[in-house]
DNA sequence: ACCTTCGGGACGCCCCGTTGCT
DNA sequence: AGCAACGGGGCGTCCCGAAGGT
């Protein structure tokens, strides 16, 4: 047990070296030495927990997963309309990958395994169960028209969140202002038309309780 | 210049070899000698024609972009309406992303620039002018609501096309039917009652004006 | 403890065929390869002593600073005659360095160095003192006559014995003739006139105590 | 002739260059294209006028020893005294070697390539025989005492000015000083008693000519 | 004669994923 | 799980030619 937990420091120790590594220069550019020299293990050590760079990066992604499926489920669970959950999820999700190096060096490495290493994965749809419930949720409760395919709409609210981190990774605009943006324009083609300032007051209040970083601190290059 | 021309052919030659090897296995998974191997020059000449395995890829980047604005322009130059162009162009730029190798590629390679090595650029806001323009005219010409705010509408849609091709290059499912997806709902949102129809049926010819291959040819793994 | 016994075994070696190679065709013109293989040793265990290639010039810089220094003190240390222990220094220094591979490439290097990057250090002037105090304590014991400058005359005296090396290895002729031929020049300088016959004597006698090696195995030209 | 102009001015930009990075990194680490780069010629210039990195070297020592041997031969040819030449000349050979980049690389290159290829002759013995000549004239002249072995006396002048200028490349202490400290021990040893202060006074006088420039510049490059 | 563009290969350095021994 | 050693490449790059212009 003692050992065990000692191992699990180690690995700890490696996980979090190589996603500051990964942060700050990269994946292609990082090398093993680099990562243990950080973590202050030995190659052996390394060696142990890890058959391979690669699979470093493969525990990161997971760990990020993990992180963003646990806080996806913590705020769906929440009894609020779902509705309101499902536009804070976003907000929420976002901020994490903001503040977490591990979630956002994750999803980096996601984005680029298919160019790192002949193995990608795909892995991005296994949140959209999620997404649909809490529409149809929404549906049932009267927040999002019946005239609308729940698919459809849970697949564009999701396409155009991502697609705001993409260009908020990119272009260095703020994030929440973006996905303000973007559920101001979605929420007019969802909720019915009288509770549309509703929506978009709320959505105005979810983004001033994430303000995002002034700047950028967390370098965060691009994808 | 008869010279010139044999170096442009040489360094074609590179791109393309590049473009191939970084689509099937990647751009961290490709070796210069793969390059050189396929491309049917020694590195003397690759070197004279690129510093580093990197600049391959910022080659291809740029040349990437410069398909996709050219494209873009030329769909936005018809004299249309200012929407219908929109709506086309984003079904263009998807096609060409899937047919064009090179485009597919430059894409992917945009994204992972950051991980495959220190010096990631960003690059993806300069399309955004034109979204807004289409925008601002469609509203003039009576196609987009007035009571909308057009960057807040150039953006949203702007950010959910490319969540849509992030999600058809990740879960395999057909961007255009994504595509179609998105603007059934962002439809809803910018255009007037009225012209609802008219647009959903004019997405969905426009959908069956590029029909997706059949199953994956293209495919392109992962990302 | 026996492993760490292999180790700097395998670390000798590269270091001994690293100065070999320094010493024949310089440190920018020795490719790795060629370290290894004189040093009968792999690629990695190369890499796992010494991060580069510098780090080995660096590592023998070190050794022969280490290594003068300690062959001076020794000497010095003896209860003899100051200039009786100046004299024979000379000889064994200048022996060391023409024996001593590793002491003359480190000389080399250490002006090299600078230059190749950015931690050159001087250095030589440790031994400055050393000869300075031996003149000194000889003049208090009446062998160095008192109207002469202690520094200028140690000065001298150990520029004097750096030539002969140069000559020697230049030129082939015997070093042991050369410094004998130097002394005999300037004891008529340094030492009272009734005790040039005396220390001629000791010159020539030290002298035979160091037959220099019949040819020139080292070559090196010096700077 | 005007075409030989022009290249001529190619070919000394080339030396020029060369000469400047084999001081600052030498000759080993020194690139073809640094060269080229910063004579601002293309590679095909370059090679029109040397066939080898290696040939540069070589012009470069040839010239070194020209301008060494006509600057030697320039004083010695003076009607003064034989000694006051020989003193004189070690003071302008050594400022030229300071001051003359080409002079000290050139030299610094003689010295390493004999190690870097076969082609490498010594040569320091050359001027041997001219110090030898002096001393000879020097004696004749009653300026250096009967009793002495002139070439014993030359080969010690001559190893001291040589190890003068070794320590004062590493130490970083200034070559005339050295050189003036070395002579005035040296004198002792050979003039007559009764003209040591005339000829301490020469020196002094004579360095004060060569006034060395406040810091090193020089420092030396590499192998 | 003098110079340029374009290219040819051979390595040089570094690094990486592994293995034995302890 | 640390310490020592292992080799196989990968990328970069270097020194040099070939072929053509002026």
């Amino acid at each position: 047990m003692a050992l065990q937990a000692r191992a699990e420091v180690t690995r700890q120790a490696i996980i979090e070296a190589a996603v500051d590594l990964f942060e700050e220069v990269g994946y292609g550019s990082t090398d093993l030495t680099a990562i243990i020299n950080r973590a202050g293990v030995t190659k052996g050590a390394f060696y142990y927990h890890f058959p391979t760079k690669q699979s470093v990066a493969a525990a990161i992604i997971d760990e990020a997963k993990t992180r963003i499926a646990e806080a996806t489920r913590s705020v769906m669970e929440s009894p609020s309309p779902a509705l309101d959950n499902l536009i804070r999820v976003t907000f929420v999700v976002a901020e994490m990958v903001d503040r977490d190096n591990l979630v956002w060096v994750g999803n980096q490495l996601r984005q680029a395994m298919g160019q790192i290493s002949e193995s990608g994965q795909k892995s991005y749809p296994e949140r959209a169960p999620v997404y649909l419930a809490a529409v149809e949720k929404a549906v049932a409760e009267g927040d999002v028209r019946a005239d609308i395919d729940p698919d459809e709409a849970a697949q564009t609210i999701w396409a155009s969140m991502l697609g705001c981190r993409l260009l908020s990774d990119a272009g260095g605009e703020d994030i929440s202002a973006r996905l303000t943006q973007a559920w101001r324009v979605l929420l007019r083609a969802i909720v019915p038309e009288q509770s549309l300032p509703h929506f978009h007051e709320f959505v105005t209040r979810i983004s001033q309780t994430y303000p995002q970083p002034s700047s950028g601190s967390g370098t965060c290059g691009p994808q």
